[in-house]
Parts: C-alpha cells; sequence; structure tokens
DNA sequence: GTTTAATAGTTGTAAATGTAACTATCAAGC
DNA sequence: GCTTGATAGTTACATTTACAACTATTAAAC
C-alpha cells in the first residue's frame, strides 16, 4: 500500500531527528519539572545562564534559538522564584543584563548534575568515538 | 564564569539533538503549514497513513509518538477537510481504521515530494555516507 | 450472565505558546 | 534638537497543548 518510490519517513531527516530528540530529553524533563517545577523555558534559561555567566535576554534568544516572548515569560518566573536577578546596563536603558542569584546557581549546579548523569547514559549508548562523530554531524546540519 | 567541571551544554545531547532537530525541521514546516495550512501533528498523522496505508490511531500514536489526544485532533480536523475517512473495525467497535482519501493522497504526494527536496539538502550537507551514519547513530540513541 | 478491569478514542479545562501589537529607549540623518 | 527607523523587552489575545476525566466497548473473572 501507499506510495514507496522518493520518500521514506524513516529516512526524512528532520522527522527523525525531531523524534529522537523527544525521546531522549523526556525523561530529563520529566526530572527537572517533577523536582524543581520548573518547565522546559525557564530551565534553558538558567542553563545558559548557569554555564556563560551574566546575558541579557536577547543574548539568549540567539544562543537558545528561543523566541524572546518565551525568553521574556521564563526570565520573568525565574526572577519571581528569585533564582535569576536583572541589573540595568549602563550604556543603554534598554538592556537587562541577567544572572543567577546564589540560589539560582545552586539549583543550577545540582540539576546538571543530573543532565550530566543522562548525558554519560547517553554518550555510553553510542560510544565514546561515535559520540563524537555524532556531535560533528549535528553541528554540520545545524551550520546555516 | 560560571562552573565548568562536569557539563558543558554544548555536549549536551538532548538538547543539541532537540535544537538541530528544531533547525532543520523549521522550513519544512513553515512550507506545509503556509501551503496547505496544517498543524504539526496534522501532517505527522498525514505522513504516516501515506506511507503505511491504514491505521488506527492507536497505531499512530505508538508509531509517531504522539498523544493520543493530539492524534485524535489531528484526525478529526483532516476527516473535517475530507483528506482522511474513517471505517470501522469489524470484530471490535471501539477501533477505527484511518486511511487517507483520493484528495489526502493527492496532497500527501505533493507534500512528500517537497520533503525529498528538504531531505536532500540535509543529506548532501552530510555526504552519503556519513548520513548512514549519523542515521544508525539515531537509531542507537533511540533504541529503548 | 454480571461485575471488574482494561482499552480505543473524545472532550473539558488550565496552562503554554505564537503572533502581533505595544512601550521605552537609542542612533542616524538632517 | 527633531524626526525617522531600529532595537530591547513586555503584554494581549487567539491557538495549541497537556492532563485528567469522560464515554463506549470489550475481555476476564467468577
Amino acid at each position: 500500500m501507499a506510495q514507496a518510490q522518493e520518500f521514506d519517513l524513516e529516512q526524512f531527516l528532520p522527522y527523525r531527528i525531531v523524534q529522537t530528540g523527544e525521546a531522549v530529553s523526556r525523561d530529563f524533563y520529566a526530572y527537572y519539572r517533577r523536582e524543581y517545577a520548573l518547565t522546559r523555558p525557564e530551565w534553558r534559561v538558567m542553563a545558559h545562564l548557569g554555564q556563560y555567566g551574566a546575558l541579557t535576554a536577547r543574548d539568549i534568544c540567539g544562543r537558545a534559538a528561543m523566541h524572546k516572548t518565551k525568553v521574556s515569560r521564563a526570565v520573568a518566573a525565574l526572577e519571581r522564584r528569585k533564582w535569576l536577578k536583572r541589573r540595568p546596563d549602563d550604556a543603554d536603558n534598554r538592556v537587562e543584563w541577567l544572572s543567577l542569584t546564589p540560589a539560582g546557581e545552586k539549583a543550577h549546579r545540582r540539576i546538571c548534575g543530573e543532565a550530566a548523569r543522562f548525558n554519560d547514559a547517553l554518550l555510553r549508548r553510542l560510544g565514546a568515538k561515535e559520540a563524537r562523530t555524532f556531535i560533528d554531524l549535528l553541528d554540520k546540519l545545524a551550520a546555516r
């Protein structure tokens, strides 16, 4: 049944990558949602601030490929729970520098520990050398 | 700044895969949304029915890893536009067999043509051999 | 054959999201 | 120094989504 010739879902990279992404991130997502009641955008903002230090909302949009409204709401939520603080920019009043508070950093460290465990499990599935290859290929795919 | 030791976002596979998935599917998603006003779940249901023939909603949930409410609403929308029909199961009245109508198949073929072009562009980015490797590694990652 | 548990699928409701419109600020042109 | 256009970020509203509760039907237990 169905058409065969040119197209096979199982070989269709956008589908396969999205699918695999959902499969490998599901458990980790469930973890930080359950343990910290964090949404995905909130965790992503934390992850970027935790790793790179103070950033503007715009920086996060660029780096994390998140829309600015998503970032805006995630930042507001993290600020409400006092895991994030804003500082004005000296030269430009439109800009706000965002960073984690000590409480935010503490949570970030703990979540990163768990993230590292999840990641190690995945890397073991691939093996060290193939994991390296895989990440290189991801870079190649995403290169604009 | 920030913590260095154990964890690096750029090496964190769940994040990298989801990110790459979004990047490589964005343009194709924009295409079928613009040209056919299809949502992502709707296209996914179509893609499965077009490729595998008649399936139950449950089959689609399993194959496409979609939640049953998402499938249910996508099926209802496709039925409304007469791209999909339902047939009762002979033995079990709870079950419905879903398949594309001729109009649905026609649209499916056209979208698949475009999908194949998108995919070819991605495969060219990787090269034939590495594309093969990449898909194997995706299989390995998703294996439960 | 009647109760109980499981399954296929739908619907209600709250939360999350995308889009566009908005405010505030800045830089450039003149 | 005003006007025009761009930029940082927020808010409003419509659409999607997730989660739980629901209906209908079947299979199992007894």
